[in-house]
DNA sequence: ATAATAATTGCATTCGAAGTCATTCTTATG
DNA sequence: CATAAGAATGACTTCGAATGCAATTATTAT
């Protein structure tokens, strides 16, 4: 045994008195021991309490088993969710995650330093602050990354997103057939990639329909964020009849703001509209029209495009695009007539 | 360079002219190394594109800088922020988290052994499942543990928990002090330890105020749950004027249940408490009273428990109890008169 | 200039498991 | 019973960085 206690292969292979090869070979399947051998090995392991130790192994394997995940903690409020579901995902593979937290643009330099020092065999980046130069140096450093609810301009990483567009025509569109002219975008914060995604499915689906130059107005995904800038808005605007929100956190903010201080109703006087299907929006009080990101199988797919990469290297950069799932809820009604 | 292409540091050696071993030390605080050949080494490092291994540092140093986070994924709903900010800490001590799931006693073995391959410095258990014999292994393999929220009868490992029993107390003296003599208790999922403290703690707090036999229901900390279990309560007993929630999820969904399926009003005709703090207890609908843990204090605590722990293996289990903070909202009103 | 001391440097070994290769032991076959 | 084919085994090397030790160079004092 050496100075912290660890009981090694050595120590099994002296108890069993057999050769250190031999104890590793009881370990790696697929490989040939006699079962006399196999016996005296795992029962001097038994009494002794050997566990191979995984970090010798991914020295002489070059292989670490472990994912780093990149997230930033004030990342939009599904992040805890997502983060569950891979972690499930990526256990499956039998692979562990490293976690890293990128909250600034600061702190990259350090945490790339990090994981690649870590030698892990790939990375899922969840957060917004991820310039495309960095995912080169990992490009140089060969390891696979895919990048979930984020693409790049010029798709050259793998990507596993929701397919923003789509969702946000869904949404106009049940306005537009509810015969809304007047709206108003919340947007979330200028940094994001998803909400800037937001933003502009939700333009192009009013142009679509004709509609140029929707108002704008931004908030940080926070409810209160939410309730402040909407308020602000009031102050100097005419309302809209419907307002299209970034997440359903600002919906929510949204309906409390024009209840409590606009003094109207949700949704006889204004229709409100979210986005990501978090557990509040079913809440009696709220019942939002928004729609679901398909997170179990979005994660499920972001483990299987990196497990893939890392096997086979050469695979071309994939974006996998999963359709959002429509829920209807109370919060839209007809648009109030225009000269009640 | 080797099959991974991975420059080491005998890549850098050949390049600056130097030997291996002043390569390490120039990457290791505090070892002397000439101003010239530490130049050298960084600009061949620099050229390369040079990172120190990781892996084969934890094999030497004996030591991964790696600590084990254990989380149930249907956990209390707070564990996100829980998550990200130990996350926070524990990169600020300069180590990393390795992130482990365990849903059911099933896994437990699978996940203990992967913990012990992974040679991590410590551990921190932020889950029901786990009993008290596995935390026994960790110690016969010499890897510090914290809990987190929970505690062994024995206290023979280190805890940092939320004080539930003063929060509880809190929470009941307001209840009482407006009157309210009829309560009931909607307790948490029976197998989690956070869930039975506070059902104790209320039940203690209420004892103390003369109040015994008080009728327990049980979710499993979701809104839903709470709204079922209060609408099967409310259908074949008397109402209370006070219930008691096990966390705020529940609280809202009883007070939903309240307002729309009961056609009672919160709070004049039931008072609702919750205990967490979350986010969506302020929101205007619901505005609960409630007590907020310190998750800050709480996950700082226990990382520096746990580095303490590694620096010093035998510094005795300590268990460290933090005090919830009162949220008064307004969720509670005077208890309605009994003959109303 | 020279001795004495301090600061650098490189060699060789270590961490623990895995795999190559040569050798020994089985087993089956003629 | 001899022998080829196959299985099982152990000695030794590898992965990449860190470090004790001895050797070398630089610095300071005399």
């Amino acid at each position: 045994m050496n100075k912290k206690n660890r009981v090694t292969s050595y120590d099994v292979a002296h108890a069993a008195g057999v050769s250190q090869s031999a104890v590793s070979r009881v370990y790696r399947p697929g490989v040939s021991v006699s079962k006399k051998t196999r016996e005296k090995v795992l029962k001097a392991a038994e009494e002794l309490g050997y566990k191979p130790n995984a970090i010798a192994r991914m020295l002489i394997n070059q292989s670490t088993g472990m994912i780093a995940v990149i997230i930033s903690s004030r990342a939009n409020v599904n992040f805890p969710e997502v983060l569950a579901q891979l972690n499930k995902h990526i256990a499956e593979k039998n692979k562990r995650v490293l976690l890293f937290t990128l909250d600034d643009a600061e702190q990259l330099e350090t945490v790339i330093e990090q994981i690649l020092a870590y030698q892990v065999d790939g990375v899922v980046a969840l957060t917004a602050h991820f310039e495309p130069d960095s995912v080169t140096q990992f490009a140089k450093h060969n390891i696979p990354v895919v990048l979930y609810n984020r693409e790049l301009p010029d798709h050259s990483v793998s990507s596993v997103c929701c397919n923003h567009d789509q969702g946000l025509r869904m949404l106009v569109d049940i306005l537009v057939s509810h015969h809304h002219q007047h709206f108003l975008i919340m947007a979330g914060p200028k940094d994001s990639d998803v909400a800037r995604a937001r933003l502009s499915g939700a333009r192009n689906a009013l142009l679509s329909h004709g509609f140029t130059d929707t108002n704008v107005v931004y908030g940080d995904y926070s409810y209160d964020s939410a309730r402040e800038c909407l308020s602000a808005y009031a102050e100097k605007n005419a309302l809209p009849t419907a307002i299209i929100c970034a997440n359903d956190t600002m919906a929510i903010g949204a309906i409390d703001e024009i209840r409590e201080n606009l003094n109207l109703r949700v949704p006889e006087d204004i229709s409100v509209v979210g986005f990501d299907g978090i557990s509040a929006s079913s809440w009696h009080s709220y019942q939002l029209t928004t729609v679901s990101q398909p997170t179990y199988f979005m994660t499920k797919a972001a483990v299987e495009t990196l497990v893939n990469l890392i096997e086979s290297p050469d695979i071309p950069p994939e974006t996998r695009y999963w359709p959002g799932k429509l829920i209807e809820g109370n919060s839209v009604a007809a648009a109030p007539r225009d000269n009640e």
